[in-house]
RNA sequence: GCGGGCGUCGCCAAGUGGUUAAGGCAGCGGCUUGUGGCGCCGCUAUUCGGGGGUUCGAAUCCCCUCGCUCGCCCCA
């Protein structure tokens, strides 16, 4: 193919598909508005190093689907994957945890080398949410509840929450060694990607979807049973206080999640009509990431949700229909032609939605595309008109005689127009 | 990185070895040089993702390649 492409797994969003993102774009600024998040905009480029010490170098993300490369000084860049570690640098880089908590939310590209299919792009997009600096499981609940929210009133059915906990970093380094040590005994037995996670990272052994790995894990140690008290009770009120506000959850204990800096909660929402990539949005605390990336020791717990994978699920159910246009004007002529976009312009910053052809064709093609643009009322300025200053205003939804007025009641005249009803 | 399916006009789509590559939608032009929605007429792929091969002859068969797509893996 001689035309130039986008990249691979790059895809452009054409206009018949914007409305329905800028729905659900404006939808949770709504939902952030309420809850007193405050939005937080980071570079798309960040110091490679950055998502190695936050994510984890023995992750699928880090080890082979990132974008990295040198740039001119030689600094290796690399595209974020993920939103949460350019949010904390930034709120450590600007010692934003000094002034106290620190409730945020993002959204924007995220880049991932992988391999296209159903729900997944290299270029994909997420809204996330971010609390620093709180500690109680109340918290978790808060994250966890704002997000259900808004999927439900973007009318996002059949979802599941699924909820686990992976207690403290103490709890996780305790099972990992219980874990580490029953894997070895049984590593004959096991599919050849979780024998190669064994040490690099054990813990997604037990989120294997290999059956006989799973049938074999029935045998494993649980982390449920590694939790200590405190981790146990911490992980009881996330459910109580789930149970209070009535979201519906399932405890899945092989959710483990993939980026290392989980810690206490995680969990996902996920919905069975997604295909294979099922999780719509997903999170949960992370601890120890604040201080790891060299910041003061701060608790936090937030998500990460996929507009591509949202949209995939609004896009089953009813179009967003585009704003309709409140006139289209028509012109013919010099001395007509000069007067359209001036009147188009007087409507415009009266706050209508205006359409100026400046196509110069017949009257007969003009109208044909006002009545396909979808517009109300078409504005007709002709020689005749421009000699008066005035304009011929017809309503192209309704039986209503035409109306010749100047210029300057043109905008009263639309905003009386637009009450009356359209023909049926 | 590994499997499966697919690739004919902007979109949908017929055609499966015989030479002029159906049709529909959209678009453009006309009937209709100041009034749209209907209708009618016409135009829009020397070419079938790209390259190579087989053949007297290929969109139709073979090879390579690119892309799309679904799944594995992983994740949002």
């Amino acid at each position: 193919m001689a035309s130039l492409q986008s990249l691979r797994g790059m895809v452009d969003l054409l206009p018949e598909h914007t409305p329905l993102w800028q729905r659900v774009e404006s939808t949770a600024r709504g939902h952030f508005r309420r809850a007193a998040i405050q939005e937080i905009r980071t570079p798309l480029l960040e110091v490679t190093e950055l998502f190695a010490r936050g994510i984890g170098e023995a992750t699928d993300v880090v080890g082979k689907e990132m974008y990295t490369f040198l740039d001119r000084g030689e600094r290796s860049c690399t595209l974020r994957p993920e939103g949460t570690a350019s949010v904390v640098r930034a709120v450590i880089q600007h010692g934003l945890l000094s002034q106290g908590p620190q409730r945020l939310w993002y959204g924007g590209p995220m880049f991932r080398y992988e391999r296209p299919q159903a729900g997944r792009q290299r270029q994909f997009h997420q809204i996330g949410l971010e609390l620093l600096g709180f500690a109680d499981a109340r918290s978790d609940v808060e994250a966890i509840v704002i997000a259900w929210d808004l999927l439900a009133d973007l009318g996002v059915g059949g979802l599941a929450l699924e909820l686990n906990s992976l207690g403290s970093a103490d709890d996780r380094a305790r099972y990992r060694e219980q874990l580490v040590a029953w894997l070895e005994v049984h590593r004959h037995q096991l599919d050849a990607d979780s024998q190669a996670r064994i040490h690099a990272n054990p813990l997604r052994v037990l989120d294997s979807k290999h059956p006989d790995t799973q049938v074999l894990l029935a045998g494993a140690p649980a982390l449920a049973d590694a939790l200590s008290e405190e981790s146990q009770e911490r992980f009881a009120q996330v459910q109580a206080g789930l149970d209070a506000l009535e979201i519906p959850f399932v405890l899945n204990p092989r959710l483990v999640r993939g980026l290392d800096y989980y810690s206490h909660t995680a969990f996902e929402i996920t919905s069975s009509q997604l295909g294979a990539q099922a999780t719509v949005c997903g999170g949960g605390r992370y601890d120890g990431l604040v201080q790891q990336l060299g910041g003061p020791a701060t608790p936090a717990v937030g998500w990460a949700l996929g507009m591509e994978r949202l949209v995939l699920l609004l896009s089953q159910g009813a179009a967003v229909p585009a704003q309709p246009l409140d006139l289209y004007v028509v012109s013919r002529g010099a001395a007509a032609e000069a007067l359209a976009l001036p009147a188009a312009r007087l409507c415009r910053r009266a706050g209508l939605a205006v359409e100026c052809d400046a196509s110069g064709a017949a009257f007969g093609k003009q109208f044909k595309r006002a009545d396909r643009s979808g517009a109300r009322f078409a504005a007709v300025i002709g020689d005749a008109e421009a000699a008066e200053q005035v304009v011929v205003l017809k309503d192209l939804r309704s039986d209503r005689p035409e109306q010749r007025l100047p210029l300057a009641e043109l905008v009263g005249a639309l905003r009386a127009g637009l009450e009356a009803p359209p023909r049926a």
